[in-house]
DNA sequence: GGCCTTGTTGCAACCCGTGGCAATAAAGTA
DNA sequence: TACTTTATTGCCACGGGTTGCAACAAGGCC
Protein backbone atom coordinates (compact mmCIF):
# COMPACT_ATOMS: atom_id res chain seq x y z
CA UNK A 1 0.00 0.00 0.00
CA UNK A 2 2.72 2.70 0.63
CA UNK A 3 5.46 0.65 -1.95
CA UNK A 4 2.77 2.02 -4.68
CA UNK A 5 2.18 5.36 -3.16
CA UNK A 6 6.26 5.31 -2.78
CA UNK A 7 7.27 4.05 -6.32
CA UNK A 8 5.09 6.81 -7.67
CA UNK A 9 6.44 9.03 -5.89
CA UNK A 10 10.07 7.81 -6.69
CA UNK A 11 9.40 8.48 -10.01
CA UNK A 12 7.92 11.85 -10.02
CA UNK A 13 11.20 12.78 -7.89
CA UNK A 14 13.57 11.38 -10.75
CA UNK A 15 11.66 12.59 -13.55
CA UNK A 16 11.84 16.32 -11.81
CA UNK A 17 15.11 15.97 -11.03
CA UNK A 18 15.87 16.02 -14.66
CA UNK A 19 13.47 18.70 -15.71
CA UNK A 20 11.17 16.82 -16.60
CA UNK A 21 7.35 16.58 -15.08
CA UNK A 22 5.06 14.39 -13.64
CA UNK A 23 1.99 14.53 -15.53
CA UNK A 24 -1.09 12.18 -14.85
CA UNK A 25 -0.95 10.92 -18.43
CA UNK A 26 2.23 9.67 -17.00
CA UNK A 27 0.64 8.45 -13.99
CA UNK A 28 -1.57 6.29 -15.53
CA UNK A 29 1.22 4.61 -17.40
CA UNK A 30 3.05 3.86 -14.24
CA UNK A 31 -0.04 2.30 -12.76
CA UNK A 32 -0.22 0.24 -15.92
CA UNK A 33 2.95 -1.01 -15.51
CA UNK A 34 3.03 -1.64 -12.42
CA UNK A 35 0.28 -4.32 -12.61
CA UNK A 36 1.97 -5.69 -15.38
CA UNK A 37 4.00 -9.02 -15.55
CA UNK A 38 6.81 -9.70 -17.63
CA UNK A 39 6.31 -8.62 -21.28
CA UNK A 40 4.08 -6.57 -22.91
CA UNK A 41 3.30 -4.72 -26.60
CA UNK A 42 3.07 -1.53 -27.01
CA UNK A 43 -0.28 -1.59 -28.02
CA UNK A 44 -1.23 -3.94 -24.78
CA UNK A 45 -0.27 -0.85 -22.43
CA UNK A 46 -2.15 1.76 -24.57
CA UNK A 47 -5.35 -0.54 -24.18
CA UNK A 48 -4.73 -0.60 -20.29
CA UNK A 49 -3.93 2.62 -20.02
CA UNK A 50 -7.18 3.68 -22.12
CA UNK A 51 -8.93 1.39 -19.42
CA UNK A 52 -8.12 3.77 -17.23
CA UNK A 53 -8.55 7.04 -18.74
CA UNK A 54 -10.59 6.92 -22.08
CA UNK A 55 -8.88 9.87 -23.45
CA UNK A 56 -5.68 8.28 -23.37
CA UNK A 57 -3.34 8.83 -26.50
CA UNK A 58 -1.31 6.37 -28.04
CA UNK A 59 1.57 8.94 -28.93
CA UNK A 60 1.80 9.85 -25.63
CA UNK A 61 2.27 6.53 -24.28
CA UNK A 62 4.71 5.52 -26.56
CA UNK A 63 6.85 8.91 -26.18
CA UNK A 64 6.64 8.03 -22.10
CA UNK A 65 7.77 5.07 -22.45
CA UNK A 66 10.71 5.98 -24.24
CA UNK A 67 11.54 8.52 -21.29
CA UNK A 68 11.08 5.76 -18.92
CA UNK A 69 13.59 3.74 -20.94
CA UNK A 70 16.02 5.92 -20.77
CA UNK A 71 15.50 5.77 -16.96
CA UNK A 72 15.50 2.16 -16.75
CA UNK A 73 11.87 1.22 -15.99
CA UNK A 74 11.30 -0.86 -18.95
CA UNK A 75 12.65 -1.69 -21.94
CA UNK A 76 11.95 -2.49 -25.11
CA UNK A 77 13.12 -5.49 -27.73
CA UNK A 78 10.82 -6.52 -30.84
CA UNK A 79 9.30 -9.84 -30.63
CA UNK A 80 9.00 -12.27 -33.41
CA UNK A 81 7.05 -10.49 -35.80
CA UNK A 82 8.71 -7.46 -35.32
CA UNK A 83 6.52 -5.79 -32.86
CA UNK A 84 7.46 -3.69 -29.96
CA UNK A 85 7.48 -5.85 -26.81
CA UNK A 86 8.36 -3.67 -23.20
CA UNK A 87 9.68 -5.83 -20.51
CA UNK A 88 8.78 -4.06 -17.19
CA UNK A 89 11.04 -3.28 -14.62
CA UNK A 90 13.75 -5.99 -15.88
CA UNK A 91 15.39 -7.59 -12.27
CA UNK A 92 17.80 -9.05 -15.07
CA UNK A 93 18.61 -8.90 -18.28
CA UNK A 94 17.12 -11.37 -20.62
CA UNK A 95 16.37 -12.49 -24.37
CA UNK A 96 13.48 -14.41 -26.04
CA UNK A 97 13.32 -17.44 -27.35
CA UNK A 98 10.77 -17.78 -29.93
CA UNK A 99 8.93 -20.63 -31.19
CA UNK A 100 7.47 -20.10 -34.97
CA UNK A 101 5.47 -23.12 -34.63
CA UNK A 102 3.52 -23.46 -31.51
CA UNK A 103 3.80 -19.63 -30.69
CA UNK A 104 5.72 -20.25 -27.53
CA UNK A 105 8.36 -17.85 -25.65
CA UNK A 106 10.83 -18.85 -23.39
CA UNK A 107 13.18 -16.55 -21.12
CA UNK A 108 17.23 -16.59 -22.00
CA UNK A 109 18.27 -15.73 -18.50
CA UNK A 110 21.95 -13.90 -18.21
CA UNK A 111 23.83 -17.56 -17.69
CA UNK A 112 22.42 -19.31 -20.44
CA UNK A 113 23.45 -16.25 -22.21
CA UNK A 114 26.73 -16.33 -21.61
CA UNK A 115 28.21 -18.09 -24.10
CA UNK A 116 26.89 -16.19 -26.66
CA UNK A 117 28.08 -12.70 -25.05
CA UNK A 118 31.53 -14.20 -24.93
CA UNK A 119 31.90 -15.51 -27.98
CA UNK A 120 30.44 -12.46 -29.65
CA UNK A 121 32.75 -10.22 -27.49
CA UNK A 122 35.98 -12.17 -27.73
CA UNK A 123 35.55 -12.68 -31.66
CA UNK A 124 34.35 -9.17 -32.79
CA UNK A 125 34.25 -6.61 -29.81
CA UNK A 126 30.60 -6.51 -30.08
CA UNK A 127 28.39 -6.22 -26.74
CA UNK A 128 25.69 -7.07 -26.77
CA UNK A 129 22.30 -6.11 -25.95
CA UNK A 130 20.75 -9.04 -24.34
CA UNK A 131 17.71 -7.27 -23.73
CA UNK A 132 16.78 -6.92 -27.35
CA UNK A 133 17.16 -10.43 -28.88
CA UNK A 134 14.66 -12.59 -29.85
CA UNK A 135 15.76 -15.84 -31.31
CA UNK A 136 13.17 -17.51 -33.54
CA UNK A 137 13.11 -21.06 -34.23
CA UNK A 138 11.71 -24.26 -33.22
CA UNK A 139 11.05 -25.93 -29.77
CA UNK A 140 12.20 -29.45 -28.69
CA UNK A 141 8.10 -30.20 -28.79
CA UNK A 142 7.88 -28.51 -32.30
CA UNK A 143 11.01 -29.81 -34.13
CA UNK A 144 10.23 -33.13 -32.58
CA UNK A 145 6.88 -33.51 -34.27
CA UNK A 146 8.17 -32.70 -37.42
CA UNK A 147 6.63 -29.12 -37.35
CA UNK A 148 7.33 -26.57 -40.04
CA UNK A 149 7.75 -23.07 -39.29
CA UNK A 150 3.75 -21.61 -40.81
CA UNK A 151 4.64 -21.15 -44.28
CA UNK A 152 7.11 -23.52 -44.80
CA UNK A 153 7.05 -25.33 -48.08
CA UNK A 154 3.49 -26.55 -49.49
CA UNK B 1 21.27 -13.06 -70.54
CA UNK B 2 19.93 -16.24 -71.00
CA UNK B 3 20.40 -17.56 -67.23
CA UNK B 4 18.05 -14.48 -66.58
CA UNK B 5 15.65 -15.91 -68.86
CA UNK B 6 15.63 -19.34 -67.56
CA UNK B 7 15.98 -18.10 -63.88
CA UNK B 8 12.47 -16.64 -64.51
CA UNK B 9 11.00 -19.80 -66.39
CA UNK B 10 12.36 -22.02 -63.44
CA UNK B 11 10.35 -19.97 -61.15
CA UNK B 12 7.40 -19.85 -63.03
CA UNK B 13 7.61 -23.49 -63.35
CA UNK B 14 7.72 -23.81 -59.76
CA UNK B 15 5.00 -22.24 -59.54
CA UNK B 16 3.05 -24.15 -61.55
CA UNK B 17 3.99 -27.33 -60.44
CA UNK B 18 2.44 -26.26 -57.34
CA UNK B 19 -1.02 -25.08 -58.65
CA UNK B 20 0.40 -21.04 -58.20
CA UNK B 21 0.54 -18.57 -61.11
CA UNK B 22 3.03 -16.68 -63.01
CA UNK B 23 1.49 -13.16 -63.28
CA UNK B 24 2.78 -9.90 -64.49
CA UNK B 25 3.47 -8.82 -61.09
CA UNK B 26 5.45 -11.17 -59.86
CA UNK B 27 7.62 -11.39 -62.57
CA UNK B 28 7.63 -7.94 -61.79
CA UNK B 29 9.48 -8.93 -58.35
CA UNK B 30 11.16 -11.17 -59.60
CA UNK B 31 12.89 -8.79 -62.06
CA UNK B 32 13.95 -6.81 -59.09
CA UNK B 33 15.00 -9.26 -56.62
CA UNK B 34 17.73 -10.46 -59.15
CA UNK B 35 19.21 -7.22 -59.18
CA UNK B 36 19.38 -6.78 -55.69
CA UNK B 37 21.70 -7.52 -53.32
CA UNK B 38 22.01 -8.51 -49.73
CA UNK B 39 19.01 -6.90 -47.61
CA UNK B 40 16.59 -5.36 -48.64
CA UNK B 41 13.53 -4.15 -46.54
CA UNK B 42 9.78 -4.80 -47.73
CA UNK B 43 9.44 -1.18 -48.57
CA UNK B 44 12.29 -0.62 -50.72
CA UNK B 45 11.35 -3.65 -52.78
CA UNK B 46 7.79 -1.82 -53.39
CA UNK B 47 9.63 1.06 -54.63
CA UNK B 48 11.80 -0.63 -57.06
CA UNK B 49 8.88 -2.57 -58.22
CA UNK B 50 6.95 0.82 -58.71
CA UNK B 51 9.49 2.33 -60.79
CA UNK B 52 9.26 -0.70 -63.09
CA UNK B 53 5.48 -0.84 -63.11
CA UNK B 54 3.83 2.54 -61.37
CA UNK B 55 0.68 0.40 -61.00
CA UNK B 56 2.43 -2.01 -58.53
CA UNK B 57 0.23 -2.69 -55.26
CA UNK B 58 2.15 -3.31 -51.75
CA UNK B 59 -0.41 -6.04 -50.86
CA UNK B 60 0.84 -7.79 -54.09
CA UNK B 61 4.11 -7.73 -53.06
CA UNK B 62 4.05 -8.68 -49.61
CA UNK B 63 1.95 -11.37 -50.87
CA UNK B 64 4.39 -12.74 -53.25
CA UNK B 65 7.28 -12.12 -51.51
CA UNK B 66 5.33 -14.68 -48.98
CA UNK B 67 5.28 -17.14 -52.03
CA UNK B 68 8.87 -16.89 -52.13
CA UNK B 69 9.94 -17.42 -48.90
CA UNK B 70 7.75 -20.81 -48.99
CA UNK B 71 10.19 -21.33 -52.21
CA UNK B 72 13.04 -20.69 -49.92
CA UNK B 73 13.71 -18.11 -52.61
CA UNK B 74 14.00 -14.84 -49.90
CA UNK B 75 14.34 -15.19 -46.65
CA UNK B 76 12.70 -12.34 -44.21
CA UNK B 77 13.70 -11.55 -40.55
CA UNK B 78 13.59 -8.00 -38.84
CA UNK B 79 15.59 -5.06 -38.70
CA UNK B 80 16.78 -3.91 -35.18
CA UNK B 81 13.91 -1.41 -35.58
CA UNK B 82 11.62 -4.31 -36.23
CA UNK B 83 11.49 -3.64 -39.99
CA UNK B 84 10.38 -6.50 -42.00
CA UNK B 85 13.98 -6.67 -44.38
CA UNK B 86 14.72 -9.39 -47.02
CA UNK B 87 17.62 -11.71 -47.57
CA UNK B 88 17.53 -12.55 -51.28
CA UNK B 89 18.53 -15.85 -52.31
CA UNK B 90 20.76 -16.73 -49.33
CA UNK B 91 23.34 -18.95 -50.44
CA UNK B 92 24.40 -19.32 -46.84
CA UNK B 93 21.65 -18.75 -43.57
CA UNK B 94 22.84 -16.15 -41.30
CA UNK B 95 22.14 -13.98 -38.89
CA UNK B 96 22.94 -9.96 -38.06
CA UNK B 97 24.78 -7.68 -35.79
CA UNK B 98 23.37 -4.81 -35.34
CA UNK B 99 25.01 -1.81 -33.83
CA UNK B 100 22.70 0.57 -32.00
CA UNK B 101 25.11 3.37 -31.97
CA UNK B 102 27.01 3.63 -35.07
CA UNK B 103 23.79 1.74 -36.77
CA UNK B 104 26.48 -0.74 -38.50
CA UNK B 105 25.60 -4.16 -39.22
CA UNK B 106 27.39 -7.29 -39.88
CA UNK B 107 26.43 -10.92 -40.59
CA UNK B 108 26.85 -13.14 -38.41
CA UNK B 109 27.56 -16.78 -40.50
CA UNK B 110 27.01 -20.53 -39.79
CA UNK B 111 30.40 -21.40 -38.38
CA UNK B 112 30.32 -18.32 -35.78
CA UNK B 113 26.60 -18.97 -35.21
CA UNK B 114 27.76 -22.84 -34.52
CA UNK B 115 27.75 -22.40 -30.41
CA UNK B 116 24.63 -20.65 -30.23
CA UNK B 117 22.74 -23.44 -32.21
CA UNK B 118 24.65 -25.80 -30.82
CA UNK B 119 23.83 -24.34 -27.22
CA UNK B 120 20.07 -24.00 -27.37
CA UNK B 121 20.21 -27.47 -28.82
CA UNK B 122 21.45 -28.69 -26.23
CA UNK B 123 19.89 -27.45 -23.17
CA UNK B 124 16.81 -26.78 -24.91
CA UNK B 125 16.43 -28.94 -27.86
CA UNK B 126 15.40 -25.57 -29.55
CA UNK B 127 16.10 -25.56 -33.34
CA UNK B 128 17.61 -21.53 -33.65
CA UNK B 129 15.98 -20.24 -37.30
CA UNK B 130 19.57 -18.45 -37.95
CA UNK B 131 18.04 -16.36 -40.33
CA UNK B 132 15.52 -14.39 -38.12
CA UNK B 133 18.35 -13.40 -35.67
CA UNK B 134 19.08 -10.03 -35.45
CA UNK B 135 21.86 -9.28 -32.23
CA UNK B 136 21.54 -5.63 -31.18
CA UNK B 137 24.46 -3.64 -29.30
CA UNK B 138 27.96 -2.10 -29.64
CA UNK B 139 30.39 -2.63 -31.79
CA UNK B 140 33.89 -2.73 -30.42
CA UNK B 141 34.19 0.94 -31.68
CA UNK B 142 31.65 2.30 -30.18
CA UNK B 143 31.79 0.50 -27.47
CA UNK B 144 35.63 1.51 -26.54
CA UNK B 145 34.22 5.31 -27.67
CA UNK B 146 32.15 5.10 -24.51
CA UNK B 147 28.99 5.59 -26.62
CA UNK B 148 25.74 4.73 -25.68
CA UNK B 149 22.81 3.30 -26.71
CA UNK B 150 20.61 5.89 -28.22
CA UNK B 151 18.26 7.48 -25.84
CA UNK B 152 20.41 5.58 -23.04
CA UNK B 153 20.38 7.93 -19.68
CA UNK B 154 20.67 11.38 -20.11
C1' DG C 1 -10.72 -20.90 -79.66
C1' DG C 2 -14.03 -20.78 -75.63
C1' DC C 3 -15.05 -22.27 -70.83
C1' DC C 4 -14.35 -22.90 -65.96
C1' DT C 5 -11.92 -23.21 -61.76
C1' DT C 6 -9.65 -20.89 -58.46
C1' DG C 7 -5.30 -18.45 -57.48
C1' DT C 8 -4.32 -13.42 -57.65
C1' DT C 9 -4.99 -8.73 -57.79
C1' DG C 10 -6.35 -4.07 -56.23
C1' DC C 11 -8.97 -1.62 -53.20
C1' DA C 12 -10.14 0.06 -48.89
C1' DA C 13 -9.83 -0.18 -44.23
C1' DC C 14 -7.20 -1.23 -40.51
C1' DC C 15 -3.20 -1.84 -36.94
C1' DC C 16 1.20 -0.43 -34.85
C1' DG C 17 4.16 3.17 -34.22
C1' DT C 18 6.33 7.94 -35.28
C1' DG C 19 6.73 12.93 -35.88
C1' DG C 20 5.41 17.95 -36.57
C1' DC C 21 3.03 21.51 -34.49
C1' DA C 22 0.10 24.59 -31.86
C1' DA C 23 -2.10 24.69 -27.43
C1' DT C 24 -1.78 23.24 -22.66
C1' DA C 25 -0.15 22.92 -18.20
C1' DA C 26 3.72 21.55 -14.82
C1' DA C 27 6.53 23.69 -11.57
C1' DG C 28 10.22 26.98 -10.44
C1' DT C 29 10.41 31.89 -9.16
C1' DA C 30 9.06 36.33 -7.36
C1' DT D 1 -0.78 34.13 -5.68
C1' DA D 2 0.49 35.52 -10.28
C1' DC D 3 3.98 34.97 -13.83
C1' DT D 4 7.05 32.66 -16.92
C1' DT D 5 9.42 28.98 -19.02
C1' DT D 6 9.28 25.03 -21.58
C1' DA D 7 8.16 20.05 -21.18
C1' DT D 8 4.21 17.58 -22.54
C1' DT D 9 -0.09 16.74 -24.60
C1' DG D 10 -3.45 15.91 -28.32
C1' DC D 11 -4.31 16.07 -32.92
C1' DC D 12 -3.48 14.94 -37.44
C1' DA D 13 -1.14 12.89 -41.07
C1' DC D 14 2.08 9.74 -42.39
C1' DG D 15 4.89 5.14 -43.20
C1' DG D 16 5.25 0.18 -43.02
C1' DG D 17 2.71 -3.82 -43.19
C1' DT D 18 -1.68 -6.92 -43.12
C1' DT D 19 -6.28 -8.49 -44.30
C1' DG D 20 -11.23 -9.18 -46.19
C1' DC D 21 -13.49 -9.08 -50.24
C1' DA D 22 -15.27 -8.64 -54.91
C1' DA D 23 -13.54 -8.57 -59.53
C1' DC D 24 -10.10 -10.40 -62.54
C1' DA D 25 -7.30 -13.47 -65.14
C1' DA D 26 -3.90 -17.65 -65.48
C1' DG D 27 -3.96 -21.78 -67.37
C1' DG D 28 -5.84 -26.55 -67.58
C1' DC D 29 -9.42 -28.78 -70.34
C1' DC D 30 -12.48 -29.73 -74.19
Amino acid sequence: MMSSASSAEQLRDRLRSRGLRWTPQRRTLLVVLEAAQGHVTGAELVERCRAIDPATTPSTVYRTLDVLEDLGIVQHGHGADGREEFHVRPEQEHGHLHCAACGGTWEIDEREATTIVNSFREERGFEVDLSHVTVVGLCRECSSAGNQQPGSSA
